[in-house]
DNA sequence: GGCAACATTAGACTATACTTCATACTTCAT
DNA sequence: ATGAAGTATGAAGTATAGTCTAATGTTGCC
């Protein structure tokens, strides 16, 4: 278990940004029982996949809170089976909707290259 | 040339984003030298291929700052063609860059949904 | 000439995603 | 035991990208 100077380090997000996805509701961390004196927080592999997810996703042009819909349903045992494929599939779907999007813009840049290229000089 | 109105109606971008962008220094409209009575500002064809620009760019994770640069090397006379070039080519690898990510993600969606439709029942 | 529909400007307001600050407590090395 | 470094909490501040309002002026049509 790790305390947030660690998971900062090991996921190289910030503690300030950490502490702020946790009030976000993107995960939480676990405070100690046997250690009654302070009140910090504890956190385990699954934050840091959670921070990595996060990273992946946001880059991708993911809200927190569609990032947060996602968390919940990939960590989710209350959710049926059902509708965790749809919602990934609906994800699944919107990011093959984008990878179309960025290769039509990829292509009218590609054109605008050869057309500067050959003509403007 | 336009009105703001038909500009708004032609691109579906709203008249309060239109300005907006305008403030922003996406594109410039033009005051109508013969009618000096008002200071309506007039929108030709390129600023409709520019907020098309905006829209596919905006959809694609460019920030105003970054489709404001390629708007200038696109339509700037002034920019050496070597300048154009890079610009463009950084963009390009960007995107390509972007598209690698989205493709990863969409690895992993597609391989949690094959492991909650085999072993989550 | 009067009224609806459109235009302009400046400024206030909102949402998202942080980021910093202030205060106060805890842990650890020397 | 004391000071540096780490932790928690709440609240304020920042940046980006809009969105809305108010006040005021213009145009076009009956």
């Amino acid at each position: 278990m790790l305390l947030i100077n660690q998971l900062s380090k090991q996921t190289s997000i910030p503690i300030h940004t950490i502490r702020f996805y946790e009030k976000t509701g993107l995960f939480q961390g676990k405070k100690n029982p046997e250690k009654k004196s302070n009140n910090y927080n504890y956190y385990d592999e699954e934050t840091i996949e959670k921070l990595e997810l996060i990273g992946a996703a946001k880059m991708i042009g993911f809200t927190l809170a569609e990032i947060k819909e996602l968390i919940e349903v990939w960590y989710s045992k209350q959710i049926s089976k059902k509708d965790k494929i749809e919602i990934l599939n609906q994800k699944a779907a919107s990011i093959d909707e984008k990878i179309k999007q960025l290769k039509q813009v990829k292509k009218q840049i590609d054109l605008f290259i050869k057309e500067v290229e050959e003509f403007d000089c």
